[in-house]
DNA sequence: CTCATTACTTTCTTTTTGGATACTATAGTA
DNA sequence: TACTATAGTATCCAAAAAGAAAGTAATGAG
């Protein structure tokens, strides 16, 4: 949780006034997000198999970017009432617009990244 | 600096090893490099340049940051035998050709990223 | 001999992120 | 009654990122 105090906070927020970039960061910017999105657009569904595909990841952390994600209406969550519980996350609109320029991005960093620079 | 016996670290390897735009996001993903490619871009190349657009930042981040940039080559550091010392900051090519595809991903954002989701 | 200028570096502290581990709920099954 | 499965929470601690403030270096001007 990030406090409203702090310089970190407002700096946040001025860098966000003139770079407006800075919020599209910040949306994809946590650790395990883009991830995230390429294994459910990928068709793992469900929690437990989102952590098998990362073995990793701890069941907080994939929770806590699962729910940033969906606050920032990238994924959907649906609950389904039943016993075990059953949960599926789902890419919304809004995320499949930006996967051509994530796959953009990806194809420079193909070219022009090398695993450690 | 990263330890390397930590948790993070290897997590940071695993993932960059079943996700390749980890590595994009670590050369993109500190606080000021986006906004710092954008001001060189415009033209600031100087240090001093550089933190009057952005007085918020620290002498420290906005070295290290800067740093970084070279490193991952995607700025060029000119240093002037001039006393006092003159150093100038352009983007690389590599840069360049990142340029475009920042730009498609802005538009993204600005079409679908409010200030706070 | 002090001051100004520029581009930093160093040290210390605070803030934030991430990991480890244990725990919860519910219904069905053995 | 205990055990399974699923999808998480909660708490506590370690690690990493970021900020604050002071210091460094070299030269020319006054």
């Amino acid at each position: 949780m990030r406090k409203t105090s702090s310089t970190n906070f407002s700096n946040e927020t001025e860098l966000a006034a003139i770079c407006p970039m800075h919020n599209v960061m910040r949306v994809l910017g946590g650790r395990w997000k883009i991830a995230l999105l390429y294994f459910i657009h990928q068709g793992h569904h469900r929690f437990g198999l989102l952590q098998k595909k990362m073995p990793f990841i701890t069941t907080k952390m994939l929770s806590a970017q699962l729910k940033e994600l969906e606050q920032d209406e990238l994924v959907n969550r649906k609950i389904y009432a039943e016993m075990p519980p059953r949960v599926e996350y789902s890419l919304t609109e809004k995320a499949q617009t930006l996967l051509p320029v994530l796959e953009d991005l990806y194809n420079w960093g193909e070219q022009y990244i090398t695993a450690q620079a």
